[in-house]
Order: C-alpha cells, then sequence, then structure tokens
DNA sequence: CGCAGGGCTCTAT
DNA sequence: GATAGAGCCCTGC
C-alpha cells in the first residue's frame, strides 16, 4: 500500500469549509500512527499539487504550517475565504475545532477503505 | 547502518 | 490549560 496515495486522496476529499488534524489523515490511510509522516508528506510535496494543504491543522486547531505556505498568513488567508474564521493567538493561527473540523465518520472510512481497494493502493 | 529532525499525538500529572 | 515524556514513521546525511 501507498501512504502518500491514499492521504493524497483523502486531503482532496475534504469538504470545503472544513479542517481536519493530521491524525485524521492517517487514520483515515489506516494507519493512526503516521500523523507526523503526513506533515512530512505535506511540507515536501509528497501529495501532489492540488493539495488543500490549508485545511490541514494540528490536533489544537492551529496552523502548524503557515510558515511553509508563501506568505505567513496565506493559510490563514484561504481558510478565511472558506468561511472559516481564524484567530491569532500567542502560538500562531487558530481555528475553532468544535467548528469546523470535519467530522469523519466509519462510513467515511469505509469508503476510502474501498477505494484504496479498487485502485489497489 | 546510525542519527537527527520534521507542519504530530497521546497519556499523565 | 501547561508541561513533560514517549511513541511512530519517513528522509537525508
Amino acid at each position: 500500500m501507498d501512504f502518500y496515495k491514499r492521504a493524497s486522496i483523502v486531503c482532496q476529499n475534504i469538504p470545503y469549509g472544513t479542517v481536519v488534524t493530521y491524525g485524521q489523515i492517517a487514520l483515515l490511510c489506516q494507519k493512526p500512527k503516521n500523523s507526523r509522516q503526513v506533515g512530512y508528506a505535506l511540507r515536501t510535496g509528497k501529495l501532489g499539487p492540488n493539495i488543500p494543504a490549508h485545511r490541514i491543522l494540528n490536533a489544537s486547531g492551529i496552523l502548524s504550517g503557515a510558515t511553509s505556505f508563501e506568505t505567513y498568513d496565506q493559510q490563514k488567508i484561504l481558510l478565511e475565504s472558506e468561511g472559516v474564521t481564524v484567530i491569532r493567538t500567542d502560538k500562531g493561527w487558530k481555528t475553532d475545532l468544535k467548528k469546523y473540523q470535519w467530522k469523519t465518520t466509519l462510513d467515511d472510512a469505509l469508503y476510502f477503505e474501498s477505494v484504496f481497494k479498487q485502485n489497489n493502493i
């Protein structure tokens, strides 16, 4: 199986106006322990182009990857353009996970699982 | 082959 | 919350 391809598919299915955590991505790829690898993959572009990386945050709702965007506030701007409120904290940009986190269900997990199986990844 | 480090998380205190 | 410690997994040197 190819973790990067899986992560890529999952990322491209993140609904408009929602955010997810690295851990969720890893979970949907059937690799709960790979949260850190997700961040790595995003930073190095291993997931390919057209990845809405701005919708991916750490477990605290903080835009930990903001520094990897063109400008420090690029990620914030993209999120706000989708209707996600981003606030400034001493830790960095932050969103309200309670409101905007993509709530994945078992059905979602099963759906991705079948897609992975179909594409043999 | 070892080692450090990276957009992380979870549990415990 | 804040802090600390321990996993986990890849890549690059």
